[in-house]
DNA sequence: TTCAGTACGGTAAACGTTTACCGTAAAATA
DNA sequence: TATTTTACGGTAAACGTTTACCGTACTGAA
């Protein structure tokens, strides 16, 4: 049987609204020895609050929903692991709901979390793009992760694309190419049309025409990196470097190059974006562009905490920037190679936060 | 403002014992008329039920709470999405809480979680490997997934090390290997003195001798199997096939491999363990044994609905055999090839758990 | 006709908190 | 001294449910 508010008052000898005050520091005021009377009884004795009981009164609780399409893609646990540490600050706790995908169990999420009186719901998606569909959530408090509303749906948090695009490209110029392929994502993806949008400016900025033969697409799969880099490659004048827009393209890339014999990266620059652990374990090693989910996560809790406490209202999407992580694949110096031991370390066996010994751009 | 039970009594027109009864199936008789006049207006009310209260008039809350070291691990998140989908049958609602290998953290989650009423706790860890310290709980009911207590703590669901260990060592003796290279994981692992036993018994059955100059050690990164395999085939008599401890460690023997000139599959024949992303774009292509994680958690929910409905009390030890899926590392003829494009799928682009093309052995 | 059983509905207590309201005594102010 | 303020504590209501208990009316059996 847990320990009650009542059994503590019984014990201090005094009511239960006073050890109540005592607990929560109220500002109604309570004897400065009488409350260190009950804070010692209620240690002693074990008692920790019933959540369950406070949130009935107070018709709120101090939980924060996380709804994820897929929790298995690393970038929706980053994401999660972002909020989660924002948070754990402020006492709030986490419910996190996995919805592969299906828009029923999205609207039950939010259904079941409206009977657990949650406030706030963040959504976690795994990849960057439009909602076709209205969501009903109830007049609740929302942040979307990775999701952007067609009539400018209040409050979002998404990567900076077009930035992303700019700094992977800007880097390609700067080791003096010229010609640049870019294996984009699926056109229907909004990421896709601001990477290229990046792609594009930097070129413009740098006096490099745009060729929209070194444009193809792929929808992220390594298959289809290598058939789109096959593409590339047998180009009339083929390009001496290639961004893809994730790093499971460009590691296809990787692949077809190899295949035709090129030398990497003398031959053929590449530049990934993600950060996957893929890019740190292929060979050469994949210099790539971050994508900053653990910061996304954080921003959108810090973000949805200002919406709880009323102090944001006005609609925002906030854009946050990656960085470049320059490794083996685009011919810069680095001191990354993937043949030297690594001190072995328990936690960071999977942690795509850290990534360490990269050099920055 | 959320409608409430009294809500609906008052415009149905009963009390609120009546919808109570109504909406609960209750062994109370009601009027099947009135039962469904009850219904609809509930229905056209929009009433769902507040489970902040009725949570604390049961004294137990549907909550089952899900403790992990690390969410960013694909293992951990494999292990969730099958406790989900155990559990969504029965109107259970899932707490992830992520303690980033923090026993303070973890004390915190358990703690928080009796404040909430969970009833069970179901804990997900990365890694299969002993606890060593005492964990506090609260006689709440608890199954471990991968993780084992010395004392044999009641209830944990785990991987059949063993079973695994022979599987991947039984393939390489089917198809005509004698010299069979170990790169075992680091020595302290339940995992590792499991699989290397497995290793042992199936050479025995096959009348091969145990040679312990045929076995290293890594800690499950790609460059401590590029040494560990680097010293295996320096060996004066080099071994024609390795297994190896995890995808990781696996690939790192690839590398060495390819350094070393040998040709994949023809010269050195390798095994992997996990079956993580990384075995299924690798070149070659990984033959590996699965971690059945998704089964682990959906077995563990299984156990623990069990233990919550008082019908299983003796302590249990689960163990979830893994499979083997043939692909082109080990020479076995294999429908997987890496350059041949896949048909895309949105929600499958991270999915581990249905590796499609897969030939299994 | 009487009595037991059943179907159905209502009343009110209880779960563990928080907090508005009230009371008392001491301290501060007039 | 008289009055107001402050410090501190207690009482009880309230949050939305569920359910033990009670009451009434009807049905069926004796």
């Amino acid at each position: 049987m847990p320990v009650t508010i009542r059994q503590v008052s019984e014990a201090a000898g005094v009511s239960v609204a006073t050890v109540s005050r005592a607990l929560n520091d109220s500002d109604h005021p309570v004897n400065a020895e009488t409350k260190q009377r009950i804070l010692d009884i209620a240690e002693k004795l074990g008692y920790h609050p019933n959540h369950i009981a406070r949130s009935l009164r107070a018709d709120r609780s101090p939980i924060i929903g996380i709804i994820c399409d897929d929790i298995t893609s690393p970038f929706t646990t980053m994401i999660v692991r972002g909020i989660q540490d924002r948070l754990k600050a402020d006492g709030y706790f986490c419910v996190v709901i996995n919805t592969d995908w299906d828009p029923i169990d999205e609207q039950r999420a939010i259904k079941d979390m409206a009977g657990y009186l949650i406030e706030g719901i963040i959504f976690a998606e795994t990849f960057h793009q439009f909602a076709s569909d209205e969501l009903n959530v109830n007049d609740k408090k929302c942040v979307f992760v990775h999701r952007l509303f067609p009539k400018g749906f209040p409050h979002s948090v998404i990567p900076d694309e077009l930035y992303g695009g700019r700094l992977a490209v800007n880097h390609l110029i700067q080791l003096g190419h010229r010609r640049i392929g870019y294996i984009n994502g699926s056109e229907d993806y909004y990421s896709s049309e601001e990477r290229l949008l990046g792609y594009k400016t930097i070129l413009k900025e740098n006096g490099i025409a745009f060729d929209p033969a070194l444009v193809e697409y792929g929808h992220f799969e390594v298959e289809q990196g290598y058939v789109a880099a096959n593409k590339l490659l047998e180009l009339p004048e083929p390009p001496t470097a290639i961004f893809a827009a994730n790093d499971l393209m460009a590691l296809g890339t990787i692949y077809a190059a190899q295949d035709k014999g090129l030398h990497l990266s003398d031959d053929l620059a590449i530049v990934g974006y993600d950060n996957q652990r893929i890019a740190t374990i292929s060979r050469p090693t994949l210099t790539t562009v971050t994508l900053p989910c653990f910061e996304m996560g954080q921003a959108s809790a810090e973000l949805l905490l200002a919406l709880l406490n009323n102090e944001a209202t006005d609609s925002q999407e906030i854009k946050i920037k990656g960085e470049l992580l320059i490794r083996e694949s685009c011919g810069a110096k680095t001191k990354d190679t993937v043949s030297a031991p690594k001190k072995p370390s328990r936690a960071d066996r999977f942690n795509l936060l850290n990534a360490q010994n990269d050099t920055k751009g």
